[in-house]
DNA sequence: CTGGCAATAT
DNA sequence: CATATTGCCA
């Protein structure tokens, strides 16, 4: 229930909200305002009433609903699928028809949470992280949650990633888990720098600070995603084809493969080495970096 | 409050 | 079937 004051529209903000999130809305004024109950039906609201309401208004509210939910729910049962384009809205219109609330997994946004889980490395994306990455309005953390257990299902444990618990000989005892726990490093560890390529870390000093006309979506699209790091647009000389600079950039996971390396780290492409990341075998002579590197923070 | 996971629900 | 939710634990 939500009460809108008619000076002051950023109650129907509250609507639109509760709407996009399936919920029956009932909106109150204190003026039985027509025009204004027409705009809250519009919106999807369930019902428009005046406040306050009468106690057998109150009494019997109950009943409407019932009754919505009820209807709503056969609807959703005999409909096929609502397909969701890329997000779902829940903009029903009228009876209230709301697509279910289910996100479809399109490559698209598989790969925007792909990104965002190689950026933040493994064993340190977080699903409340890699929503802030992918910048998905209307995504949930739980639904990142669920995708990405249900990706780590697939993903394959590397050399000695999961232990294998032995299950408890007492029962009644803990013991240890079932299963192993997927590598996690504690947030806000201090930037690493890879233990053998220490002098290879720094950034060169012939750096045109001219400013790139690529900024990568992901500065462009979340302006506070806390991320810390250096963006630079890298440019190989010796490369004209667009295929890697056969150089990788790792995470500072102690497991160190080619799956789990940047490839992205093309001629040209922007490349965003987090504080938490370390180059890992780089060609630096063969390197030449242009345009611009820029610290960010959230203040940017 | 958040995360991981299995089990279960939708 | 693909996702979402829940329960339990940390």
């Amino acid at each position: 229930m939500v009460a809108v004051q008619p000076s002051n529209l950023d109650g129907f903000k509250l609507v639109h909200e509760a709407v996009s999130l399936n919920l029956p809305v009932i909106v109150m004024s204190t003026n039985a305002d027509p025009i204004l109950a027409k705009c809250a039906i519009e919106d999807g609201a369930f019902l428009f009433m005046q406040n306050p309401p009468s106690h057998d208004e109150l009494k019997y509210l109950w009943q409407h609903l019932l009754r919505e939910t009820t209807t709503r729910k056969n609807k959703e049962k005999g409909k096929s699928r609502v397909e969701n384009s890329s997000m779902n809205k829940g903009i029903g219109q009228g009876s209230g028809i709301k697509p279910k609330m289910c996100t479809e997994w399109t490559l698209e946004l598989h790969e925007k949470f792909m990104t965002a889980v190689k950026i933040l490395g493994e064993g340190r994306c977080f699903p409340k992280d890699i929503l802030e990455l992918m910048n998905v309005p209307g995504l949930t953390r739980m639904q990142v949650a669920s995708h990405l257990q249900k990706c780590r299902h697939g993903w394959q444990p590397s050399e000695g990633r999961r232990q294998k618990a032995p299950k408890p000989s007492n029962p009644n005892q803990k013991g240890p888990k079932k299963y192993g726990i997927f590598p996690r490093l504690a947030r806000g560890t201090q930037p690493q720098i890879h233990p053998q390529n220490d002098q290879n870390v720094e950034i060169p000093s012939n750096i045109n600070m001219e400013s790139s006309t690529m900024m990568p979506d992901l500065l462009h699209g979340s302006q506070n995603t806390g991320f810390q790091g250096i963006w630079v647009d890298v440019t190989c000389p010796n490369n004209n084809n667009n295929n890697n600079m056969n150089n990788e950039i790792f995470s500072n996971e102690n497991v160190v493969n080619k799956e789990n390396s940047f490839d992205y780290a093309a001629a040209g492409e922007d490349v965003l080495i987090p504080n938490n990341f370390y180059f890992n075998e780089f060609d630096w002579d063969n390197v030449f970096w242009n345009s611009w590197v820029s610290n960010f923070s959230k203040e940017l």
